[in-house]
DNA sequence: GACCTGCTGCGGTTTG
């Protein structure tokens, strides 16, 4: 009974696209939206309908009369806003209201026009809301002071993220502009956590979660190749070509060096073979019109075969039409992200998902397969979370006054403290906060008011005011006028040297610092290009599913011959640990000259059994893939100080406060910690780098257990 | 052996 509840011109639509019936999520989102003025988070897979699900019964139930801008949609990409921009504006023009672009790279003349006349939709970035609350506070309370609802789209990739902190915050202060109450409706194919979803509206209790658990059926097969070198094994990429030169294929090879040398490679075996050459890579340092281009070829291309060889770019919702295998190379870095990327295939009715899962590694075909094993189990990791995000505190402290041109004091601090992304953060604190920022001139007091102060003005009128997150320097690549893409400076990067970029051959001929410009020619053999990786967070659930792994003997279908050989090879080595209880136990290998500590935990837990040893001054090096600790200490001593490492320590704070005058870049997650205290910058990292609690529950039920006597080494 | 995301306002020049 759905369809009769919306209203004509939403019916009309409908009638007209002929579809024959509505998808479950979307007759579950009609009958609440309609019925309520609750906040909704829609949870079902990619490809099945959401965004209207979300804008059919909202379309139907606002009332464009009023003026004023109505509906506001959130994104994290401005892709996704120029992709659903075609689907809305076509909903739209049933019911003749405007649909407005709002980001960096919009059109100014028709943001001046909505200015002038606010109505209908807007869809829009989170740092464009940020910017118009810096810039035109004035007529950002004039477009949206009749918000009826807000849409975020892709609300996963906002969770326990600073962006997300920030998007919080400014829900929050755009509600305070609004005469009456929003609603919130946001959308997501992976949710970890509900109740992290509830919470991010700000209105846990009147925020229900609409869920499909509906998946698609996925043709997965693993394959094992080992790599050799810095280079990807040739049986690998002939087994690779042959499996994908038929047909519209994404591959996810984790690195954009990697995702050229994938991408080149492939377009040369092509080439001698006399296959199509539709050969592309796409990541950050691809130019942006290479990368639309060849969106914009996927997307239109229906009888020719391509390759994409991509990093996360291509993971989020952006259409690229009909893709019909899906390649990861080695393990990815979280199920979220597996199924992400499991999405970009078989997005039709009726069609089926096809993954080819390539190992280079034995760790990594360990961890690819736990993935799987968790992918299928449901399993989805939550998002990491922070209740008292004092960086991004002050950032919005500082974007306030700027907003107001001159706030008093405890207005300053009201406003703040009433702020629902701040809850957990006390007046106290607050005021801490604003005092530093005087006392570093970043807001200058007068009488009872502050303005943004001498040596915060720089910071706070630059473009990079608006966002949560730090970027790197790059050098425009460019040939004879053709932009190719931008890279960081690396000592790689000098004349006569050749590289891979753009799916494409270059040999550099110049290098300009000034300008910093890169000047190339193409060239016929050449290194795939270096990047300073920055580090991504294993959830530990993933590690634990590894030694389950290697502690059980079950077979999955999934593996070929080469996989199954490796992982029995992995469970043989493994066996000299008597493991009978994956919960409380974790191998430790002692031979005549090492002791080493398999943790099989998380990237939190790691890091901060690390920073213990540090404190206890016990000497190691640790291995991220096999999440393992060389000791360089005794097995005895290991063993006497292990439970001694969860005991509370009173001068943890001074040793983390050490840790950040010796180490400064630990706190480089954090764009805006720099300008806090160094108290806040303490909690900061104790909270969001390391977690004090999770590892002393870990160390607490753990016992390491010690090898059989015999001289075998895993490694 | 590691990913990605976004961006004002102003003054100047060029183009239809």
């Amino acid at each position: 009974m759905s369809f009769d509840q919306l209203s004509e011109p939403i019916r009309r639509y409908i009638r007209d696209k002929r579809w024959e019936q509505l998808r479950p999520i979307q007759i579950a989102a009609i009958n609440r939206i309609l019925s309520s003025n609750d906040n909704y988070i829609l949870a079902s897979r990619t490809a099945s309908g959401k965004t209207e699900a979300a804008f059919l019964p909202i379309l139907s139930k606002v009332d464009f009369t009023e003026g004023g801008v109505q509906v506001l949609y959130i994104s994290p990409l401005i892709a996704l806003i120029n992709d659903q921009f075609y689907r809305v504006e076509e909903l739209c023009k049933y019911l003749d209201i405007p649909v407005t672009k709002w980001h960096g790279e919009a059109n100014r003349t028709l943001k001046e026009k909505l200015i002038k006349n606010p109505d209908g939709i807007v869809l829009i970035t989170p740092e464009s809301i940020e910017a118009m609350f810096v810039n035109k506070p004035f007529n950002l309370r004039q477009l949206f002071s009749n918000l009826k609802y807000v849409v975020i789209d892709e609300i996963h990739s906002f969770l326990g993220s600073d962006r997300g902190t920030q998007l919080k915050s400014l829900l929050s202060r755009l509600q305070a502009e609004c005469d009456k109450p929003f609603s919130i409706v946001g959308l997501s194919a992976t949710i970890g956590d509900y109740n992290e979803a509830k919470k991010f509206t700000g209105n846990e209790e009147h925020t229900k979660v609409l869920l499909d658990k509906t998946t698609k059926d996925i043709n997965s097969v693993f394959r094992y190749f080992k790599e050799d070198g810095m280079e990807l094994p040739s049986d690998l990429l002939a087994d690779l070509y042959q499996e994908t030169k038929d047909n519209k294929v994404l591959i996810f090879p984790n690195s954009r060096g990697r995702a050229e040398e994938v991408a080149v490679k492939l377009k040369k075996i092509s080439a001698r073979s006399h296959g199509h050459s539709n050969y592309f890579s796409h990541h950050s340092s691809v130019d942006k019109e290479v990368r639309e281009y060849v969106e914009y070829f996927a997307k239109n291309n229906k009888r020719q075969n391509f390759c994409i060889s991509c990093t996360s770019t291509l993971e989020l919702g952006i259409d690229i039409g009909s893709v019909e295998e899906v390649v990861q190379i080695d393990a990815t870095h979280s199920i979220a992200s597996l199924i992400q990327r499991l999405g970009r295939s078989g997005r039709k009715e009726g069609e089926s998902s096809n993954l080819f899962l390539y190992a280079t590694g034995k760790w990594s075909l360990l961890q690819s397969l736990a993935c799987w094993l968790l992918y299928k189990e449901g399993f989805i990791e939550p998002p990491s979370t922070n209740d008292r995000p004092y960086d991004i505190l002050l950032h919005q402290a500082l974007s306030i006054a700027k907003g107001h041109s001159g706030i008093a004091i405890d207005q300053l601090v009201k406003e703040l403290k009433a702020n629902f992304a701040f809850n957990e953060i006390d007046v106290s604190e607050i005021r801490q906060i604003v005092d530093h920022l005087i006392e570093i001139n970043f807001l200058e007091k007068i009488q009872n008011e502050v303005i943004i102060g001498m040596d915060g003005e720089r910071t706070v009128n630059s473009r990079e005011f608006y966002s949560m997150f730090r970027t790197e320097e790059n050098f425009k690549v460019a040939s004879g006028g053709n932009k190719i893409g931008e890279i960081p400076l690396t000592p790689q990067i000098a004349p006569d040297q050749n590289i891979l970029l753009s799916a494409k051959i270059w040999k550099i001929i110049d290098v300009d610092f000034k300008a910093k410009k890169i000047e190339v020619i193409p060239a016929k053999d050449g290194k795939k290009p270096l990047f300073y990786g920055g580090g991504s967070m294993i959830h530990q659930r993933i590690r634990e599913k590894m030694l389950e792994v290697l502690y059980c003997d079950d077979q999955y279908d999934v593996l070929n011959e080469a996989c199954d050989k490796e992982i029995t090879a992995m469970r043989k080595e493994f066996l000299k640990f008597k493991i009978g209880n994956i919960e409380l136990e974790r191998p430790l290998l002692v031979s005549d000259h090492k002791v080493e500590f398999f943790s099989f935990t998380g990237t939190k837990v790691n890091r901060t059994l690390g920073m213990l040893f540090d404190y206890y001054e016990i000497k190691y090096e640790f291995n991220e893939y096999q999440s393992k600790f060389d000791l360089k200490i005794s097995e005895t001593d290991f063993l006497k100080m292990w439970k001694k490492l969860a005991e509370p320590l009173s001068n943890i704070d001074e040793f983390v406060e050490k840790q950040i005058e010796e180490k400064p870049f630990l706190l480089g997650f954090s764009k805006w910690g720099e300008y806090l205290p160094v108290k806040f910058k303490v909690e900061l990292l104790k909270s969001k780098y390391y977690d004090l609690n999770e590892t002393r529950i870990y160390i607490s039920k753990i016992i390491p257990i010690i090898n059989s006597a015999e001289l075998t080494e895993v490694n």
